[in-house]
DNA sequence: CTAAAATACAAACGTTCGTTTAAATCGAAC
DNA sequence: GTTCGATTTAAACGAACGTTTGTATTTTAG
């Protein structure tokens, strides 16, 4: 089954799954071509390099999550045109795919930890690299959420995505983590689990009132008294 | 100023801003030493490896931090007695500490990404550490939230809870990340900004209703008809 | 002042790393 | 069947790694 891929699929599986494991740097290339059944050289020939590999990697998974991520956010600007667009339908565009390619049925469960980890990653490759991808993703996503929520402001819509965008992340890396310390009250989530939970969650805090310092509550008191 | 601390104190700051800037993995102990002004085997004198050095640069600063932590939570419960207590109040002790050690005036700014990384760091040695740090403290406050929100689901809990540790991670270990994205309208935290946003994000999450599956919404509105 | 303990130092240890090279093997086109 | 490009292979390269050793040097204690 795997052995019949090509030795290029080969590499990038077992790459995947051992950068998971063990993370970019303590992963070398000899593990990843032994677990892959290739030659040490594969991958400085099918991959120029290890940083390409990793690259090669992260493009494989990111690139249909974020091309149905934007699909989805037509969709649901499309359905309702003028009016402002469906929160809930701005969330699920944003998190289901995501969750799909983590949780999904036919997902490699190495990935979800993989994924979590890039926006924390230590070195500017990387977050660069991420950076790139999750770009033009962010800016349409954020246009969205202020025609969905016209009355909070950027600043704090900004913190809100962060946070939630936070939220996220650690759902994807972490996850394991939760589930030893809960004693079985959570489980390994499923796609629909999560789904469910984070924008419940996400829903919640992006619909709530704007912060307001201590500082500004009192210029604000002022003003109204 | 730096220069009259000890090495063993010198190589732990070193160590500190080497990890923050390029990862545990990608920091020789050569390029500690060498920031700490030390010699090559001083690492292995004063702390015993590698791995017992990265473990006495986490405990200086998260020992503390917790420590505070169940302070201020004990004097919240200890205010309340009988009644449900304060959920900002144990918001804030759980916030306050850490984000003083990571944006306070005296903090080292490189310890927020340290800290924000270590939930999702690869590796079992590493994620041990951290969940010994953390467990107390985890139970303490699962235990504080459960009062302060008896009507909420324990398995919803956990998942709130989960999701505003994600959050609160995320904001320690990648805001440069939001800061650039933003065109400036998003800026480096400062302790109270922080406090603010997530308290207010969190509140708002943790308050929510349940989360319902249609599933379960379903057989809800039957019953109810 | 001196003996002993603590610390600092230079040098080297064996190992592992990513990458490169050159030859060997394979596969399809003609 | 031969040729040519694509792929695989074994071997080696230099560099960097964490750690250890033996010896200075400094600090502490009596």
């Amino acid at each position: 089954m795997q052995s019949e891929a090509t030795t290029h699929d080969r590499i990038l599986d077992a790459a995947e799954a051992l950068f998971a494991e063990q993370g970019f740097e303590s992963t070398s290339i000899r593990a990843i071509t032994a677990a892959a059944g290739a030659n040490l050289a594969a991958v400085n020939y099918h991959f120029q390099s290890k940083e390409t590999l990793i690259h090669a990697v992260l493009a494989r998974r990111l690139d249909p999550v974020n091309d149905t991520r934007l699909s989805m956010l037509d969709a649901i600007l499309a359905q309702s045109d003028g009016a402002p667009p469906d929160l809930d339908g701005i969330l699920h565009a944003f998190a289901r795919p995501i969750f799909e390619a983590a949780f999904g049925l036919e997902a490699n469960p190495a990935f979800a930890r993989l994924a979590g980890r890039i926006s924390s990653e230590p070195g500017d490759s990387l977050r660069k690299l991420a950076f790139e991808h999750i770009r033009p993703v962010a800016h349409r996503f954020f246009r969205a959420f202020a025609l969905a929520l016209p009355d909070l402001p950027p600043v704090d819509l900004i913190w809100r995505i962060h946070l939630s965008i936070g939220a996220m992340f650690h759902l994807l890396a972490a996850s394991d983590f939760i589930c030893e310390i809960s004693n079985g009250i959570f489980q390994t989530p499923d796609v629909e689990t999560a789904l469910l939970q984070w924008v419940t969650h996400t829903r919640a805090a992006l619909l709530a009132p704007a912060a307001k310092s201590n500082l500004q509550q009192q210029s604000q008191l002022k003003a109204a008294g």
